[in-house]
DNA sequence: ATATTTGCAAATCGTTTGCATCACC
DNA sequence: GGTGATGCAAACGATTTGCAAATAT
């Protein structure tokens, strides 16, 4: 399993260790996609994983660069990171709630045009777009 | 004053009142502009407004589309909306926190083209990019 | 073997809600 | 004057922390 050797090796490198309740986070988000970190909590205490132990866990994936924060509506959301992924963003539908992966090389490329504008160095960049999909587009008429 | 005047139209348009407290708390937005919730509540219970009715304006504000919401660093901000502080997005630098505005006329057209590919309508959309600022750039070397 | 991570419980922080009182239109 | 907003207090939900026991290396 490609992801969860990246993810291993993740760990190993910075010295933390592979537990089980690690894993089975891991493999929760892999198998979720971008997740309301409160219901991922409640998911794993399903499985027996103390709420205080995902927490744990969530920090430290942000901080190694595992996961990522997102936002789709006002509420934040994490995923995997580009890593695992993919690069890529999100469109939020208002209405339903759906969540549509996209990319655009001509926003890429602007954004290198942008940090030389500002004088910045560019680690990470996250865009939402959210407004109606196709077919809540043509439901509502 | 222009932006009270834009902030008790809409408020009277949605048949909202224009209390103290909500005025007071509008102008606050406007002095601190990007603000974390629980600081701006801390801030108003300084001038004797509740925690409570701070709470409840930040929700009416978001839901009339008087101010959105913003991340930087994992962290949910509410800033004034294009209504009151034009359209713009952020940069975050990581290492000193400060937040710088930008706007790029080319990524605007790009997200047209992203709304057709995917078919659907844009109603709005926020970015932030990341990393480090020109003056943490050079002091980390 | 031992240093880290976990689970539990309690503390803390952020946010919402019910209800009597007060203020805007 | 009447309806809707506020303040207070209490409830609730999300997140963090201390510490003894369990576990990965």
């Amino acid at each position: 399993m490609q992801k969860e050797t990246i993810f291993a090796g993740r760990l190993r490198q910075a010295g933390e260790r592979i537990s089980s309740p690690r894993l089975a986070i891991f493999r929760m988000l892999v198998r979720k996609g971008p997740i309301y970190v409160p219901r991922l909590v409640e998911t794993m205490e399903r499985s027996a994983i103390d709420s205080a132990t995902t927490y744990r866990s969530i920090k430290l994936f942000r901080e190694l660069g595992i996961i990522r924060d997102i936002v789709a509506g006002g509420k934040r959301l994490v995923e995997l990171s580009d890593d695992y992924e993919g690069h890529h963003h999100h469109f939020w539908c208002r209405r339903c709630g759906s969540l549509i992966d996209f990319d655009s090389a001509a926003i890429e490329k602007s954004l290198v045009r942008v940090a030389a504008d500002l004088g910045v160095t560019i680690s990470s960049h996250q865009l939402e777009i959210s407004g109606l999909c196709a077919r809540c587009r043509t439901d509502s008429q």
